[in-house]
DNA sequence: CGGTATCCGCTAGGATACTG
DNA sequence: CAGTATCCTAGCGGATACCG
């Protein structure tokens, strides 16, 4: 807690608009790494139980090995997730989340299934701003 | 559309994420829309009311104008928030949450809410990790 | 004030091939 | 099975200059 006013941070948020810029600049951040298109999934996939590596292949589909591998590494370094490799033959690698991503998986579920619900109406009005060329001479 | 067949592996992330393999498509469109770097803190800070362009700019500190008008864009196109202008001089744009993104706008300040509180924690993870190149003599 | 347009570097991210 | 390594392109995103 570094700030002596105490006015939290979250808080700080909710009555004035005016988060700190020093906040916001963290805040980017794990946006940045949490927010990105796989992560997201990842975590969303997870939150069911443990995977190993090929069933999050099959689990996200048009994701690459790459990709897959990165983003597992950038959540495993995060602490988000936890990667266990049983040396036996054939090898066999689980991925489970964390501790630490309890609050997020849950944030991530809720993101999803506002995703979910209004894909809709965002398709709609994506459509509807893309047809403004419904006005021939 | 490459996968109609088959397996009903996707199925297994039913239960909880409930994410049959066909929604995750649209899921990661929308992923990909709200969860990039600007829109959250776009959303985030139009949470407190409507504001313009230029106020916009400073509550965003590192955006450029470039980013700034093109996730307002995004957003506007997608029905997430609304742009209202003022013909007077000096002229007024202000932009506000559109009534779509009310749930969104929830669940983004859950998010920042989760990194404010959880960023001690993985950047101490993401220290620990890089630290494993302490090789010692 | 509230943008638009252009140049451009950077890197996210897919495809492919190879390894332990 | 679970990755790693390499190549390569699209577009993100900053800087700058200019317009209504």
């Amino acid at each position: 807690m570094q700030d002596s006013a105490g006015t939290d941070t979250a808080a700080a948020i909710g009555p004035c608009a005016g988060i700190p810029a020093d906040r916001m600049a963290f805040i980017r951040q794990v946006l940045d790494r949490v927010g990105d298109k796989w992560s997201m999934l990842i975590v969303a996939v997870l939150e069911d139980g443990p995977l190993r590596y090929t069933d999050l292949q099959r689990q996200i589909p048009g994701i690459s090995q790459r990709m897959l591998t990165h983003t597992l590494r950038q959540l495993q370094e995060d602490g988000l997730i936890t990667r266990s490799a049983y040396a036996e033959v054939p090898p066999r690698v689980e991925y489970a989340l964390a501790p630490l991503s309890r609050g997020l998986k849950d944030i991530v579920m809720e993101l999803i299934r506002w995703a979910s619900e209004h894909h809709d109406d965002i398709r709609a009005n994506r459509a509807q701003s893309g047809a403004a060329s419904s006005s021939p001479s």
